[in-house]
RNA sequence: GCCCGGAUAGCUCAGUUGGUAGAGCAGCGGAUUGAAAAUCCGCGUGUCGUUGGUUCAAAUCCGACUCCGGGCA
């Protein structure tokens, strides 16, 4: 049997995904593809959470450290790459199985995203120079006058979202409304996406969330801050993973051990809280459990029919 | 034992001449079209240690008690 169904498990951090999606694979005779934003890099692998080598080698796993400390990518970039793997695995007559907390990720695969083409560097790079230079306010009325129409779309406090509708009208002479109001780029027809998403009781989450990242200490995740602290550059992505600048700064010396743990612990609470925002309101209609365990793995394997 | 200081939100603390209280952090809710572990928006959750008194009115003034610091013995 040809199989084009595809599962995507979805969840906040520390939420079992992992474990899940390797059951599933067992059963299925699936492969995984990361749909994590940071597990695509390499140099943090304790940090990031990725698979350990034991669990990699129980099934094949795809885009894991595909990508350099300094090297940047994008939903769309992801999008591609992960479309050109669950291509080659259903090829193969296997199942593709997408994990991941990137919520955004899986959204720009599973409903596709608008035809922008790619923006140079150059482009955002003057984008983000008029930010710095005129403030979000001024970008926004900088916007504003190039889109009247479509810049009320916009959210008029996040840099971020202005910046990036800036770089696409400086990019491609046409504002972001526009490409937006065409017809998104989406994945084959035939592809039939079974969605999960595990969702734990909140409390568990937490306490979840606390000890693996004392877990991740134990593994020696300071060393693996140490090493990198210093060749890292300081826009790049890997700098936002949880609890990296709090062990930076106990690193150079300016809060204990004991703080830098509850700071990241708190961070990480605070990601896996927006992660459950997103797939509560984003990804309604996932099959919802709370865990990994046979049971959860029942609800999802008998949800697919 | 005595003296001094403190006790207010989960934590750290602010609170004017008496008018039932507010900041930061934590927490909670939300947004999300190529940086998404990013970025942005919203929300104060309270037996003001306990108790008696003064007062129209007490977190605030007075007394007692409890606990926690510090000091003197």
């Amino acid at each position: 049997m040809t199989s084009r169904q595809v599962f995507i498990v979805g969840g906040p951090t520390a939420s079992g995904k992992s474990a899940l999606a390797l059951a599933l694979a067992e059963k299925l005779g699936g492969e995984i593809i990361n749909a994590d934003s940071l597990q695509l890099y390499d140099g943090l692998p304790l940090l990031t959470a990725q698979p350990s080598a034991a669990e990699k080698s129980s099934a094949p796993h795809h885009l894991y450290a595909c990508l350099g400390i300094d090297d940047k990518t994008s939903a769309a970039d992801w999008r591609n790459k992960a479309a050109g793997a669950i291509t080659d695995i259903l090829s193969r007559g296997r199942t593709p199985i997408v994990v991941g907390g990137t919520g955004f990720y899986l959204m720009a695969l599973m409903e596709g995203l608008s035809p922008i083409p790619a923006i140079t560097p150059d482009a955002r790079q003057q984008a983000q120079h008029f930010l710095d230079t005129h403030g979000t306010e001024g970008l926004f009325a900088e916007i504003k006058r190039l889109d009247p129409q479509g810049a009320p779309l916009l959210d008029a406090h996040n840099p971020r979202r202005l910046v990036r509708a800036y770089e696409v009208y400086l990019g491609t002479g046409k504002p972001l409304s526009y490409w937006q109001q065409q017809p998104r780029e989406t994945p084959p027809a035939e592809w039939q996406f079974v969605k999960t998403v595990i969702d734990p009781p909140r409390d568990v989450l937490h306490a979840r969330c606390d000890g693996r990242f004392l877990q991740m200490v134990d593994h020696g995740v300071l060393d693996e801050v140490k090493n990198i602290m210093d060749v890292l550059p300081p826009d790049a992505a890997l700098s936002h993973a949880c609890g990296f600048s709090a062990l930076c700064d106990h690193l150079r010396g300016s809060i204990s051990f004991d703080e830098a743990i509850s700071l990241s612990q708190a961070d990480t609470r605070q990601y896996a809280k927006r992660q459950a925002t997103w797939f509560r309101n984003q990804m309604g209609d996932a099959v919802r459990v709370k865990g990994a365990d046979s049971k959860d793995i029942q609800a999802v394997l008998s949800a697919k029919a």
